[in-house]
DNA sequence: CTCCTTTGCAACCTGTAGGTTGCCATCAAT
DNA sequence: ATTGATGGCAACCTACAGGTTGCAAAGGAG
């Protein structure tokens, strides 16, 4: 898998856990095993159609799998490796933030007695 | 700070990143580093307002912390703590799923003999 | 003092995410 | 063969996030 879908998924699982309803509904699962649209649409507060949806964009960002069409029932399952690359992938930013910040304490450092253009560009403003 | 704080930062982080203008911003930060609103309404096709919403929604995650009323001008810097933050919840939701699923493996091979209401609960529905 | 830049606040506009209702296809059970 | 659950699709409604414009206050530079 390229590491451009690495970054797109990790979006896609900080979008799903934004929701506090896809929340709820991981958390669901996590509580009671795997189960399926209606089942999950018992328990909450909403209708079985949203959860679809919902379950639609939890798949889509890799945090839960349908065990496939056995029979009528459509369960779906958590899926703990999409967590995973999210995490690695906040640990990345977390690296490269931290090295800039780094290079840029030492460009300061280093600009002390020759100020060079390295601040931000002064340009004029368009009316 | 409590731990549910730390759920609320973390997922305060989560929706920070989920929108690409804010994206861009904290990009803009790493790559020149502090810089002050109309610095960077500047450099992105926004206004300085949309500029000024995002900073705030960004320093409320914490992923942002103004320099302090220096004189006039408010250069905004990375505050990589945020993202460490957001990391560990995160790695703690990925070991919470991995026991609970763990368990439910466990639970599924000790009814095999013992069909009990382990499964979800087939109550009626109410008109 | 006067001018210019930076910043903050408030009202307003618009697309879309989250939710609903309604209808139809499919499979299991009696 | 009929009934009843389940799942999928589409149209529709509504609140809010992202963005804009406009204006007023607060330093700095001349």
């Amino acid at each position: 898998m390229p590491p451009g879908d690495v970054e797109s998924q990790a979006l896609a699982v900080f979008a799903a856990l934004t929701d506090p309803t896809r929340r709820a509904l991981l958390d669901e699962l996590a509580r009671a095993g795997p189960a399926t649209v209606t089942d999950l649409a018992r328990r909450l507060p909403i209708s079985r159609q949203a959860v679809a949806k919902h379950l639609g964009q939890l798949a889509e960002a890799g945090l839960i799998s349908s065990a496939g069409p056995t029979g009528r029932r459509h369960p779906y399952r958590l899926e703990p490796a999409a967590i995973r690359t999210a995490q690695t992938w906040l640990a990345r930013l977390a690296h490269r933030w931290d090295d800039r910040l780094a290079a840029l304490e030492d460009a300061l450092d280093a600009t002390e007695d020759a100020p060079h253009a390295t601040e931000t560009n002064r340009g004029d403003t368009r009316p």
